[in-house]
DNA sequence: CAGCATTGATTTGCTAGCATACAATGGTAT
DNA sequence: ATACCATTGTATGCTAGCAAATCAATGCTG
C-alpha cells in the first residue's frame, strides 16, 4: 500500500514527485502565525496591566454570559473545563470575577463580575477598537465578509470531519 | 478623555451606547478558533504516534532547512529561541534529530534529520493531503488565493503596528 | 429508596509558548 | 592584546492548553 521508505533521503525523493499544495499549506501556515501575532499583540498591549490575552478572551465571555457555569463558559469558549477554571481562577485572584455557589445545585459555581473589572473592559474596549482599525486598514466590508464566509466554511468542514 | 466608569453596570450601558464592530470581532474570534481547531485535530489525529502539532511544524521546517542552527530555526518559525530549543530537543529524545556541534563555532548547535523519522514524514505527507481535501472541500482556488490575500494583507498591518 | 450513571469542578502530568537572565564563545575596536 | 559588545544556547518562572483521573453532588431507574 504505502510506499516503503526507510530513510530521510528517500523520502526527498519521495516527495519531490508528488504533487504540491502550496495554496493550502501557505493558507495553513498563515493562520497558524496570524493566530500567534494576535495573542503575542494582545498580551504585549495589556501586559501593563497585567492582562492576558487568554484572560481578556475569557472576560468577554463572561461579560455575554454573566451568571453562567464555569462548564457553560467552558463550552462557549469551546475550551477544556479544567482550562477554562484555571482562567477563572486566575481572574478571581484579581479581583475581577467572583464564583459563587448555585443555591440549588451544590456542584455548580457561577461565575460574576466585580466592579473593580469596570477600567479593565474600558481599556480592552479602547484597544480592541484601535486594533480594529490598525489591523483591518485596507480591508474593504465586502472583503472582510467574504474572509468570514471562507474561514467559517474551513471551520465548518474541520469540525464535520471530527 | 476617557469616561470615568466605576461598575460594571456602568460599563454594559456605556458598551450599549456605542457603536459595535460586530464584523471585526467575528473576524478575529474565528481566526481564534480556527486555529485551535487545527492544533486540536493535528495532536488527535498523530497523537498515536507521539507527535504533536507543534512538532510536526518544527519537522517540517528542519526538513527544508536541514543543517540550520537552533537560532535559525527560531526565527524561521517565529519562535523564541527557547521555545524552539525545546521542540527540537523533545525531538531529538524521540530520535528524529540530532544536534551537531559546529566545527568552526563552538557555541552553535546545527539540526540534522534521522532516518527514523522517514516513516513520521510519510504520515504527516498522508495525513497532510487527506485534511487539505477535507478542509478545503467546496473551496475555489479563487476564493483560497483571495483567503490567503486578505489574511495575508491582514499580517502585514499588524505586523507594521508593531 | 438503594444503587448506579451523570455532571461540575478540580487535580495531575504533559506540551508549548513567552520573557528574562545567564554562561560561554566569538568578534571588534581601541 | 584586551576590554567591550553581540550571539548562541540553556535555564527559570509564568500562563495556557489538553487528557485523564478523581471527588462530590445530583439525577435516574429498577
Amino acid at each position: 500500500m504505502t510506499q516503503d521508505v526507510r530513510t530521510i533521503e528517500q523520502f526527498r525523493a519521495f516527495e519531490r514527485a508528488q504533487p504540491r499544495y502550496t495554496d493550502h499549506e501557505e493558507l495553513l501556515y498563515m493562520l497558524h502565525e496570524l493566530s500567534r501575532i494576535i495573542s503575542v499583540h494582545f498580551d504585549r498591549v495589556m501586559a501593563r496591566h497585567h492582562l492576558t490575552h487568554s484572560q481578556w478572551w475569557a472576560l468577554m465571555h463572561i461579560f455575554q454570559h454573566e451568571g453562567a457555569t464555569q462548564s457553560e463558559i467552558a463550552t462557549i469558549m469551546q475550551l477544556g473545563r479544567a482550562s477554562a477554571g484555571s482562567v477563572i481562577e486566575r481572574l478571581e485572584a484579581k479581583g475581577w470575577v467572583e464564583r459563587r455557589p448555585d443555591p440549588k445545585d451544590n456542584r455548580v459555581r457561577r461565575v460574576y463580575l466585580r466592579d473593580p473589572a469596570a477600567p479593565i473592559f474600558m481599556l480592552m474596549n479602547e484597544e480592541g477598537q484601535r486594533v480594529f482599525k490598525t489591523w483591518m486598514a485596507g480591508v474593504g466590508p465586502g472583503e472582510e465578509a467574504s474572509l468570514i464566509a471562507g474561514l467559517r466554511r474551513i471551520k465548518t468542514n474541520a469540525e464535520a470531519a471530527g
